[in-house]
DNA sequence: CGGGAAAGTTTTCGCGCGTAAAGTTTTAAT
DNA sequence: ATTAAAACTTTACGCGCGAAAACTTTCCCG
């Protein structure tokens, strides 16, 4: 730095200045470095940069499976965002596992990131943990809420596609059944089960929850042997079913197309089938899935700018409010 | 660490050669250290570790679209492999991006990496930048080659694919035709073509392929609306078509079912259509998809396995034997 | 028991930058 | 033209560790 500072024809602290925000620095200023820049192509030691300095420019993002389309399509996004804003994002995923969850926040430590954008596991994330996490780096969640954890919850407002869902499914044909895991990995699922009901309730229609079976993240092949299963033992309560999330409708459809049963919201439709998340490929299923859209573009834009207002603010302890986001109905030709 | 020495019993040097590598001390050193480490949690700082190290235990993964659920399962694989070397990987996605492509190896040289594990972009990859960084790192490419960049190249047997899908094909029904993208972003795509090409006619049939339009890594929806546009102008060549990858084949599945074509391999299918690469969701397609399995497993364990080799190899230059692994036959309804 | 190799200790240096203080020059506003 | 604020320079220190050299202790094996 010293002999670009010197070619440059500036000293190294001006210099110094220039690389932790370019705009502090006389636009001439900024002008010659820029031009050396061009020249001789010198890039400030990262690890020195940041070693003796409390807080770095790093936003660590951390999913908790990101072969899961959803996640990596919500990580692409909030990666723009953050580069956008002037950091650097580095990507994590728990691949569905709790210890490696944990592991990656302890490394995520020894990075000092400036702050962290965390969709954690759920149920299986080890919640005291994470919340020792969250106090000593400005922490905003999304995704899955973790109650009074972290400095903020970006996400979206589960009862609610649920109760879209219901209704819109109540409305162009009969009452929908609700189909879902017995032991989901997600909280969303127990809200959307949440908003189901009370949909159901409201209009006057007894909720019939079917619980499949199946641990882990291959959602699609779990929903794909319950639903065999269900066909075998008797078939579905009712012609419609609401699936907790894309993925498990699915591995439902597959199961449908498997039993020969027509899904359709039309005349030649034997079964509807419907989904919840607006997941990457449910426009691509056969038939196309009807389904609730998580708000993509939001969510990634809210949780990046949450996150760097919180990291702004001093008074640590500030809880910002939460943001959730409505689900809009997207209809297909599933039901 | 000069306190956590102390605590400990040892000198720092010795907890330094411990962090280093903790086979390199006597177990009762090691011993020591580690149950100090249970005591006061200390752990070294990154930052200053790495700065005046030639060398650190970084391995940086970088995909060309991690969106694709081909690369975020292999990137999975990957990440797993690395961390049971004893290394960090640290993942990125170029999102389809050149630009982002030669960003992300710009910063990638100030993490200092061991080794980096390379899927680039392809045709849209500045060969000269991406060869130049490879002669300062070692790099292994994957997926997708550039001729003589990097010390090894570990993929896929392409035109075989091809071969053993077009083989399949006309020996259960009658000669595919192939369907691909007029400008395909990877340069797989091209031997799968040749592979296709070749089993033609060396089947003494003609062969015929289906370009259409698109551009970007959204391929189902290219295939999709390639299909549609086909099916509008006079359909395909043939009863049988064979897709470049699996992403178009659910396009042109979904393509399929909205004009009412019935595909499968029984009396029942009025088309059979097959794809390559085995993609995660392939199976749940419906008809679920017959396709030609990538081996996930042997790629990213062989990567990782040469990358390793060629960090320890002092000779910079040396260049490893290419890996090419052969795809399986995976015979579902779709064909 | 002896001896040499292996492992650990002490000491010292330096990596490449951030940061702070004190002094100097430039800029912009009156 | 005057002046104060803003921007830059000079100087100096330290971050937390890796690394190397010279020395001492421990270990293993015949």
């Amino acid at each position: 730095m010293d002999d670009f500072a010197a070619v440059s024809g500036l000293s190294r602290p001006t210099v110094s200045k220039y690389f932790n925000d370019p705009e502090s620095v006389r636009p001439t200023t900024r002008r010659k470095i820029e031009d050396a820049l061009e020249r001789f192509d010198y890039r400030p030691n990262m690890f020195a940069m940041n070693q003796n300095r409390k807080l770095t420019k790093n936003i660590g993002v951390v999913v908790p499976y990101l072969a899961d389309p959803f996640f990596a399509e919500i990580a692409r996004r909030i990666e723009e965002d953050v580069i956008a804003a002037g950091y650097r994002p580095t990507l994590f995923s728990a691949h569905g596992d709790p210890a490696l969850e944990m592991e990656i926040l302890d490394n995520l430590r020894s990075l000092k990131p400036a702050g962290v954008l965390l969709a954690p596991l759920g149920r299986a994330s080890d919640k005291r943990a994470v919340d020792a996490f969250c106090r000593d780096v400005p922490t905003i969640l999304f995704d899955s809420n973790l109650p009074d954890v972290g400095r903020a919850f970006v996400g979206s407002d589960n009862p609610q596609f649920s109760r879209v869902a219901a209704d819109y499914l109540y409305r162009t044909g009969d009452a929908p059944c609700f189909f879902e895991m017995i032991n989901p990995a997600n909280p969303n699922a127990n809200k959307r089960r949440a908003g189901y009901i009370s949909a159901m309730e409201r209009l006057g229609c007894e909720p019939r929850i079917i619980r499949i079976e199946g641990d882990g993240w291959n959602f699609e092949e779990i929903g794909r042997k319950g639903g065999l299963e269900i066909f075998d033992n008797g078939g579905f309560p009712s012609r419609t079913v609401l699936c907790s999330n894309d993925r498990l409708a699915i591995g439902l459809l597959s199961a449908c197309y498997a039993k020969g049963v027509r899904v359709g919201h039309g005349e030649r439709g034997e079964m509807r089938v419907a989904g919840q998340d607006d997941h990457p490929f449910s426009r691509y299923t056969c038939p196309s899935l009807t389904t609730i859209a998580q708000d993509y573009d939001a969510i990634s834009r809210t949780a990046t700018e949450t996150l760097i207002r919180a990291m702004d603010d001093s008074s640590k302890a500030a809880r910002a409010d939460d943001v959730l986001f409505e689900g809009k109905l997207i209809m297909r030709d599933s039901a």
